[in-house]
DNA sequence: TCAAAAATCAGGGTTTTCCCTGATTGAAAT
DNA sequence: ATTTCAATCAGGGAAAACCCTGATTTTTGA
């Protein structure tokens, strides 16, 4: 019998083409989600065996989304399809519950070994990504906790980064916020220090990542 | 007969999902290209009807691809496939010979419309772009000279800009291209005041969207 | 060839970011 | 119950970014 999939991400002739290639592979799509918050729902409403997630959707993003349907529904593998080989992000989103991480670079017929490959329980990395691997010590699977270069963000630092990342001044963030100057200073330092990115640039590049800010 | 098209997108998952879709829709895609250079060979190579160009790649961005290509092959008409539905990308993208502008939130129908709409030599624009223009009195079509808000880097200010997206401070930036701090500052200044956009954050976003840093 | 634009640099000033130390409060986890 | 961590704020100083004016040289386009 064929593998059951549904598929998420946020621009629409993306979610057809994929639909039309995985057709053709013999894989049932069963469902097409335009966010995580649709994925989520079409998930526990299917149940199916893969979940194909983009990272960064507007609205709720696939990072969280991955987390949600793996505590629901521990029978539903997620594979990661993302534009970007980020180590950080590849390890997050592997503890968020991903079992495989591809790349849109990758061809199609990658994309369909990962999901029979996550379907009889293995993990699959896209080729490119395994190889940043193999020469450092770090592996995968990691909790959050444990990951060599990873803090998790407050809900505040978020916040701030969000607004640091969409051009707004330290002056301005703290009277939205209603804090002090010097706090929001403090957030930014701390942002930086947990991420090791320290430009403006780098923030607002990594916030576009991992779905923080939208670029429109 | 059928249309013919070359597609260039830089992920090869998007490449092989449009080809799937187009081929369903009876459009003879005659070659895939990876970046801009490619784009330009293969369309002097097989002079198609249609380009379907995605506007940031890495190497050779779509925009410049797009000019190349009109002035080499008046005969081919290029439509820009993005994600961005930036009104000054829209116009820079006309201006640069595209006659046709859809968004990848855009169905397939929508580009297959497109598709035939410019191959009779008529414009097409994505209906929720299109609405951006109906209010205001700005025209299309638009010399860069005449456009609005629009005003035309130099080829220093781009690479400034590339660097200052990349999150380089002032002093190595300075350094990279053997001018003085002031020399970067001026132009850091004069890409400001062109793109009327005033933070680091900003300009990182611009030049993502430009295709003039990649995200990873 | 002549004017416009690009590219270069400088002086001098204001604002913002960056970086450190140190401290308090409250909540959550062990 | 105690510690750890998030969130808050402050002082003070160094570095970088921001903003203006003005000027020279080179390149380029009309």
């Amino acid at each position: 019998m064929n593998i059951n999939a549904i598929i998420a991400d946020d621009h629409t002739i993306i979610r057809e083409g994929l639909k039309s290639l995985l057709d053709k592979k013999g894989v049932d799509v069963l469902a097409i989600a335009k966010n995580g918050r649709e994925a989520i729902e079409l998930a526990i409403q299917h149940r199916p065996d893969v979940v194909i997630m983009d990272i960064s959707m507007p609205d709720f993003n696939g990072l969280d989304a991955t987390a949600v349907i793996r505590e629901e529904i521990p029978s539903t593998k997620v594979i990661a399809l993302s534009m970007h080989s980020d180590k950080r992000l590849v390890n997050r989103m592997f503890a968020s519950g991903a079992t495989g991480y591809v790349l849109k670079e990758s061809a199609i017929d990658e994309l369909y070994d990962a999901i029979r490959e996550v379907n009889i329980g293995n993990a699959y990395l896209s080729a490119s990504i395994a190889r940043m691997y193999v020469d450092s010590s770090e592996g995968l699977f990691k909790d959050p906790e444990t990951m060599p270069d990873y803090k998790e963000l407050s809900k505040k630092e978020r916040h701030v980064l969000q607004l640091v990342a969409e051009g707004k001044k330290t002056r301005d963030i703290a009277q939205e916020l209603s804090v002090s100057v010097k706090t929001v200073e403090t957030h930014r330092r701390n942002i930086m220090k947990k991420l090791d990115i320290f430009s403006i640039a780098g923030l607002t590049k990594f916030a576009i990542k991992e779905g923080i800010i939208s670029l429109d």
